[in-house]
DNA sequence: CTTGGTCGTGGTAGCGATAACACAGTTCCG
DNA sequence: CGGAACTGTGTTATCGCTACCACGACCAAG
């Protein structure tokens, strides 16, 4: 095995190629004049040293360091892995490196992987909160003065860049539909109110009621961690109630998934025993069936705005007031909400 | 707005608590001993001031930055997806943070991120490389004494600690599964040679040809890129043969939807009229609608094991054999290879 | 022939942290 | 009771790079 090298510096480059490492510097950064012998002399032995400046020095003495992060509660939820594609997309073209944190919806570990960004000197961070509970994280973005966008979820109190869903509008779409099928009794699986979209949703939900001239019934809300366990668990507890519900909005699509277990698991069938609905595509599910009726969400799209947002912020120094981007979802209709499908 | 403060630094700290800066900085370490009384101001004024010590300069002067890189194909792929989850687990726990990359299968792209995690200073990186052609880019990694781990393909060459599923077997089982249930002509959809997995998958797929003593036609391999347009095409052309195959065994699963699509763009179905089996589950798709006979392979624990190689590399210096890990992978029968299923 | 540009380049001083050493005061033990 | 060992803390010198200023060479203009 070859030994591990020691590191080439500006200075290794300077001295073979017989200038000073000022002068490298200025060739690496395309800045100022060079003799355009000198900047071939030097251009050279950066090939044969095989030299790559460090970002940690010039980090340093600039106080920029090029990196973004982008922090969301679960990568392997499909909606938000098409947002760090579409995140780490923007980032990589625009020359930006881009850092993935997941806190799995968990405060502490969003509060450290905040800290940990801060220490990393970040330029900005994008980052879908876990919940109004962030504020105080981000708070702390702000008075350490790191820009900082939130995508998918507002929070309570914290006047910032955003980029989300219409998540009234198409949970109102979601219920509107199952009443125009007729049911009356609808239930809703959804997350702590605490998350933003799980609280806009909650509202979509009852005023879609309201304009049906239906009067809320708090039976009918289950509340459940929005994973596919507590899909599951929740719709288990609907289906136990003594005047079940005939249809089911479930608050996105890992929900909805455990949500049709359960129903299984009781012996009946989606939507023939109930309708279900939900917020969110699964990409490589509804490719090989499409079953689900869903609003389907730009999730790609909310990363890449999300990022473009962010380094607006970064390269523009814009003073000017939070922008809120709202990106109306789409209405996909399938089997699983018991309508005669197309 | 409040205006953009200035960073404080271990000097702000220093002072305010009247000491120097050396022995703020161990305390923050922890390292060697400090006076209670001393450490408790240091800590109060740490708090005060919201003291965030800066890694960039931490990592310049001890040559080392608490970052890992992880570098992927694609991160949107279900397969990987877990690979990132995995790893990101196993970073952040061991106190290590990671830098994600989506290479989107480019090698350009691909050499382009890794010259940028060299510039990181990245201590270690986890890669599932695009193919054999990433040889370059990992030799330089080497040349800059940087600890790498290949994830879940190998390449040619390039003698590394590994962490794979077991291609070669798998193939040969889904493929037996295939002739045992009578077909005679087995279709393959697969990439480029190149990648390690098609190429040890294509060992596999004639393994089991021989063992049945059947004769390899060149014809049923279709080669395309692996993902669901790929596999449509693919699968398309296969149909259009003169002979075509009465099964198809797709590279992996996202090839296995396009496929899917092909068949029935044809008005046919699978399993009735080509039955098809894949690598790779896809979580919430099975979880939906368990259709798909795979070999499952454990892809978070390939981003764990990685990840604690590379960790292994880095914090033990170990110079010892690359270790190969190579981790079964599980045969799910389902309805699409046509058997009369569980 | 001085003055005042423009070039091309180098010197010096940090960025924010820590390694390595130094040093004063205390404790211990033969 | 004096030197060794230990405690707690400060000083200095970088880490690799770039901002900022300086400087010699050259040339045109007054």
């Amino acid at each position: 095995m070859v030994p591990t090298p020691a590191t080439v510096t500006i200075k290794d480059v300077a001295r073979r190629a017989g200038v000073s490492a000022m002068t490298v510097s200025r060739v690496i950064n395309g800045s100022a004049r060079v003799n355009p012998e000198t900047k071939r002399r030097v251009e050279d032995s950066i090939a044969e040293l095989g030299y790559v400046p460090s970002r940690l020095a010039r980090g340093l003495i600039r106080q920029k360091t090029g990196t973004l992060a982008l922090i969301v509660p679960d990568v392997a939820n499909p909606f938000f892995t098409l947002i760090v594609r579409g995140a780490e997309d923007v980032a990589r073209r625009a020359g930006y490196r881009m850092i993935l944190c997941d806190t799995r919806a968990d405060l502490a570990i969003e509060r450290e992987v905040i800290e940990e960004m801060i220490a990393h000197r970040v330029e900005g961070i994008a980052i879908a909160p876990v919940s109004d509970r962030s504020r105080p994280h981000l708070e702390r973005l702000r008075s350490f003065g790191i820009h900082f966008v939130l995508v998918d979820r507002t929070v309570e109190g914290v006047e910032q860049d955003v980029v989300h869903g219409d998540n009234t509008a198409g949970a109102r779409r979601l219920v509107r539909h199952l009443l125009d099928l007729g049911h009356r009794r609808i239930g809703f699986i959804v997350e702590s109110d605490e998350v933003s979209t799980a609280r806009d949703r909650h509202q979509g939900y009852r005023e879609a009621l309201q304009d049906a001239g239906l009067k809320f019934d708090p039976a009918l809300i289950a509340r459940a961690p929005a994973v596919p366990e507590g899909g599951l668990q929740a719709m288990r507890r609907l289906l136990e109630l003594d005047d079940p519900p005939t249809a089911v909005f479930a608050v996105n699509n890992l929900v909805a998934l455990g949500a049709i277990e359960a129903v299984r698991a009781l012996g009946l069938e989606v939507p023939d025993d109930v309708a279900l609905v939900c917020f969110d595509d699964i990409e490589h599910a509804s490719r090989l069936y499409p079953f689900l009726t869903v609003m389907a969400q730009p999730a790609e799209t909310l990363g890449t705005i999300g990022t473009q947002l962010l380094l607006d912020r970064i390269e523009r120094r814009a003073t000017d007031q939070a922008r809120v981007v709202v990106l109306p979802a789409q209405f996909l209709l399938r089997r699983s909400s018991g309508a005669a499908a197309a």
